[in-house]
DNA sequence: GATGAATGAGTGTTCATTCAT
DNA sequence: GATGAATGAACACTCATTCAT
């Protein structure tokens, strides 16, 4: 007489707005998605979601912290290490491993980079890029080897979603970009 | 009495609208950018824009068409080409040139890529992008140097963008992201 | 371990909502005044003040019976003399204090008529303007004379909330209104 | 063939929402009054009133500025005039053609002054009352005799729509309003 | 070559209210 | 004595698009 669909999903409803959410933008992009789209695939009123968050941006700003928090750890570990070849290895090693992680909020960041701009995760997310890149950039490096450090980051980001369409077990393009990602590191480093 | 701003202006309304809205649309986004907003740059009434296209969308393919045939006519040429390393070297030094001779165009089209992908130009650029792929990339290589191709493509497109609040001349950047772009498609070369 | 503030506070909360509710309706007006405003200023939630109140509209209703008492019983006093220029008199001077006791509540009513024309309280506001009016005018008297009466019971409502950018001390202010709707009232009188 | 009611029509639908507006909005209020209601009494969409008017509070404002004129023309007559009681009653005798001649408008605003107050109208209204008031009233004289000025004011406001319910002609109510007033102005000038 | 006037479908957001707990 | 979660109806406003002139 209990456990059934209605009763289980008590009390998690915020959670999944942000589930359904995150699938819709990544899927279509934020402003394409709509409230009450995202309201119809949870089978509640768009006034429900205002119970839970107080705009539509708020939803995706709650998505945000909550699915890269792991980076900001990573990013705060990062400033607190030396700033070697093999810290910046093992940053970029564990980067990918979490962008991988929140693989669709990251497309979703990515492909909706104008939009994003205007909103607060904007900041927050040219910020954090800018932290990342601050540890694994000489600024007295050649412009070249910046280039490459800036080129390993993007390898990363936009490597998952490009690699989509190409034949391969996932795991395997993944460690393959990380290589690529990787030497251009390396290579930077010992460029000067 | 003549060769005043309105009687010079005759006639060009039609570019005028595609300069505007490129603009808008580079700076804005899209589905941000509305045609009230374009009209008002130009100082005539929405009406006007359909006289001159038949819909928003038209706007962008228009000006997609015309400002990337440079590109269009690259990888024909490409396409043509023996799969050579010297030809692939070619092809990036070309594609560079021609994404800084459209660089709102592509500017947009990086940021927009949510929007792009429900849009008739998105269908024209992923098969651009997937021929041009095809020119640089051995299909039988190993993967790391497939990535290192896409890589190399990624790195020309963002570069740009990601590269203005590097300090330093934009010529001087274009140059080592070229050579960034070019050591990639190398070492894939010869990878294999 | 007691007599803190919230257990003081335990059981006044109908009342503490009626505060509230009274000072942001007769700043803000009634319907630009949200529940969900009234809620946060007394730090509980929405439905809390359905246990207190069955609807928006009895807040409004309670708070208005409870502070426009004092006039409900003037206006009966009255209604039982003889209408004689003393009595009149009497009843000015009266009424006159009887506004100052509530002056919020009546500020809210002159500020808010268009509201509270389709409300409940509408209805019993104007039985009983129309209760006054009738004590104080002659029907058989000369229109002139009727507006007099009618301007003075304006000028003693009106007069509180205009006069709030007079300088002078707020007594001598209502000793000054009182004069002048006494007069209205006298003239009235003596004018048949 | 011409003539019909759609024909005759065009061009005027910016004054056909004026009026629609603001008998419903003097009938209603400003906030119970949606631009639906609006849009449905004149048979056109709601995205019709916002090709003439960017908001709801402009249709308001665009009614206040129209309306009004006469009293700002005649503040302005008055304010270049001797401050003499001759001056005054006749400031007094015009307002009261100026109310007359835009009733439903003051009604209006007297019964939404909390509202108004929010609006940009509600500055318009106050600076003009302020200005009307310095003309009228001596600042150096008694108290009492400030108060029968304002009151006098409040008359002619007020006494229009407080009048409806008591019978007879309307232009002897409105003459009897205008003898009191004068002779609130009139005593406030001797007093002195 | 362009405008004035309008539409239909949609947006995000707010509201008073309900009710099981 | 109060909350958490939700609803249904409404709201002001914006958009791309149309079409007679």
């Amino acid at each position: 007489m209990d456990g059934t669909h209605q009763q289980r999903r008590r009390g998690d409803t915020r959670q999944r707005i942000q589930d359904v959410a995150l699938e819709l933008f990544a899927e279509q992009g934020y402003e394409k998605t709509s409230l009450r789209e995202i309201a119809e695939h949870l089978d509640v009123t768009k006034a429900a979601l205002y119970y839970h968050f107080k705009t539509k941006e708020e939803i995706l700003v709650s998505i945000f912290e909550d699915l890269s928090q792991p980076i900001e750890d990573l990013i705060e570990w990062g400033g607190r290490q030396p700033h070697t070849l093999a810290t910046k290895q093992e940053i970029v090693r564990r980067y990918s491993g979490a962008l991988a992680g929140a693989a669709p909020l990251f497309r979703f960041m990515q492909e909706n980079q104008a939009t994003i701009r205007e909103l607060r995760i904007g900041e927050m997310f040219k910020d954090r890029t800018l932290r990342l890149r601050d540890i694994l950039i000489d600024p007295d490096a050649e412009l070249v080897d910046q280039v490459r450090c800036i080129s390993a980051l993007f390898t990363l980001h936009a490597g998952m979603f490009v690699m989509q369409d190409v034949e391969g077990d996932p795991e395997a393009k993944r460690k393959a970009v990380l290589e690529v990602a990787t030497d251009l590191v390396t290579q930077a480093h010992q460029g000067a």
